[in-house]
DNA sequence: CTACGTGCAAACTTTTTGCTCATGG
DNA sequence: CCATGAGCAAAAAGTTTGCACGTAG
């Protein structure tokens, strides 16, 4: 794991090419989200935020996550019927989550993109991406009970 | 695949030893969910089932869904932003989703079952379940581009 | 009978959007 | 400068819930 981040500077100069702007929300929104190991949701993102741009909206914090997103910097996951949870690590890898608290952790696991040939010849589908995530009870949670 | 799925009068005596009831509306949302190949959403089970029984909710629909997954009968799937799809089969099985309509197929595959070990070392989480789902272009719309 | 489930509509949660103003490049 | 983005608040989308009535067992 633990591969190469594009640098802010990088990030800002390609979003020029495409028209797009660097705003000082942006960027801490990025910042924020890229400095956690959590994998939190957009109101936490929000709350982290608004410790540095006090007035902030929480409808900047979901238009910048869409557009990061679609920029290929950000990745969206949704488990149930919750708020959607963020990750800044947007390189190959799995999670684990915990069905008592909703912890998510990555796993360091080698990915498996081979399986895409497979899938491929058995679909019909052309496969750009896959997500395995394992679920269970952590070990804060295991303890508690 | 094509394992064997439990008939509607053992759901209706394992429900009734908790308390439950088959109710006719139970009844026919599992029908319909169990008898399609797609990955519906709430609302598309809900029209189908309002052809059988006109006066039908959706709450009804969203409350028993919700109970079936308890129950462990279906599984509710988030993608994106939009509407959770269900699935009436419950053996381990996995997904390939279109992100261009939204389409969600079976994959015939083997299961890994055998990384929970690996990840429950690495993690210190006690594993349950897993997840694997690709993500593409299916071959409708690869045509139609 | 009677507890569990339903229909209906209102409430709730999460996310998106229209508008006017601000600002990065 | 001026097009892209922000702030604010209202709306949309999806799901849940309270209550009075219905029904499976």
């Amino acid at each position: 794991m633990q591969t190469h981040k594009k640098s802010i500077s990088e990030i800002t100069s390609s979003l020029r090419d495409k028209g797009m702007k660097m705003t000082q929300q942006r960027r801490v929104i990025l910042d924020v989200l890229r400095s956690t190991k959590q994998h939190p949701s957009a109101e936490w993102i929000y709350n982290q935020v608004r410790k540095i741009i006090p007035n902030v909206s929480l409808g900047t914090v979901y238009r910048n996550l869409n557009t990061l997103q679609q920029e290929g910097l950000v990745l969206e996951m949704n488990y149930g019927k919750g708020q959607s949870r963020y990750d800044g690590t947007v390189e190959p890898h799995y999670h684990v989550r915990c069905i008592q608290c909703g912890r998510i952790d990555d796993v360091e696991f080698d990915t498996y993109d081979h399986l895409h040939d497979q899938v491929e010849s058995r679909t019909g589908f052309s496969i750009s991406e896959h997500r395995l995530e394992f679920s269970g009870i952590c070990p804060d949670c295991t303890k508690s009970v």
